[in-house]
DNA sequence: TAGATTGTTAATCGATTAACAATC
DNA sequence: TAGATTGTTAATCGATTAACAATC
């Protein structure tokens, strides 16, 4: 019966989060969504809606509780449970990954790091091993995956999904710049670099022509 | 009197410009809105406002050249026109985005990468030298710099931001996990990594309960 | 020419903003 | 209580889809 929620809202969510974070460090209690709307640059408006489809999280007269909202939105975007997370692809975008310190406050943890290359075979980012391709079957078996990170070259990508599929990892983060067929019941969550790379380009364009 | 082509439609158009590559390597000459709908998962009546937001590039009765389709995305995109990077931050994803071959292709050069560090003072990433960031006012007056790619931590983002931007560099693409407050005429696109990985948890956490 | 498919107008759908009654 | 601010309904705006005349 719960009318989806559109991931237009889905997108603010994190947003929000960040700025009740910064709130939070800066020892306010409370913010009502006009106050909030001013530093975000939304309108008050949205920000009432956006947080209703989840329920009231504040209280008339008085605004909203900084910590807990911040907290229910962390509960929202399931930070409040742990996910553990394979890379598959140790390269530099792989190890930059890895080396986030931040995802790991987040519940986040990096539990795996795997690659073709021998090489890389042994070696350690953040005390985290490395290990080959091959070993990843047997990895996903023993311990618990909930994310598996793909940043290897398109070219592996795919048939790496499918097999990360085969072996239950439900969710993908997909670095790689392809677009990926899987089955329904998995999530994935694209990061298209060079598709953002290409939107600045045309808004430095844009931009430029507007100023002639 | 151009009406404004909106973000949804710059967002797609990187996109398309991918499937009609993959086409074009297949050898496809070409393609109707309908075909290429069904490939992309997205209704031809889409596709065909999408483009005209451009002008005319089909041909009735005919459909679309692939080739210059591909071609006439590309200039949209400003992807026929050099863009010179500089990379703030060398470490691991400074040193990934520094590594991606494929944007030289689209024409986007890394030209110079900064970093504070004095241990990678001088050590090459495929040929292009680390610098100190001492040393970045010098090369932005010297060289042309279209482009700055922010992969540094985020307590540093936001001063550095403001450096490039007196620089005269007007264009920014932020890996930082904040917000940047710039003038007007600077475009700004954002990566927010944690962002993504938060909706990944929101879509894992919405399709369990919904398998209950 | 007949068939195919675009470009474009009109209809629908969804998301954002405005307004305000409810209520702390 | 009076003032402030939410939650929510209604109005508006914009984006997507459908339909079809134009035309290759």
């Amino acid at each position: 019966m719960d009318k989806e929620i559109s991931q237009a809202v889905i997108r603010r969510m994190p947003r929000y989060y960040r700025y009740l974070g910064e709130l939070l460090d800066d020892g306010v209690e409370r913010i009502s969504s006009n106050e909030l709307s001013h530093r975000m640059k939304v309108t008050a408006s949205q920000i009432r809606q956006d947080l209703n489809n989840f329920g009231g999280f504040g209280q008339q007269g008085y605004g909203y509780n900084v910590k807990f909202l911040y907290d229910e939105i962390g509960k929202i975007l399931g930070l409040d449970q742990q996910h553990n997370i394979i890379i598959v692809g140790a390269g530099n975008l792989g190890q930059a990954l890895a080396n986030y310190v931040n995802f790991e406050k987040r519940g986040f943890v990096i539990t795996g790091l795997f690659d073709v290359n021998p090489a890389l075979k042994g070696r350690k980012v953040r005390g985290i091993e490395i290990r080959m391709l091959e070993e990843m079957a047997d990895f996903i078996h023993s311990t618990q995956v909930d994310i598996a990170a793909l940043t290897m070259p398109k070219e592996q990508a795919d048939a790496v999904a499918h097999q990360l599929v085969e072996l239950g990892v439900s969710a993908i983060w997909n670095f790689a710049h392809l677009d990926l067929e899987l089955p329904d019941h998995v999530v994935v969550e694209n990061v298209h670099l060079s598709d953002s790379l290409m939107q600045l380009s045309y808004n430095i364009v844009k931009k430029k022509l507007e100023s002639i």
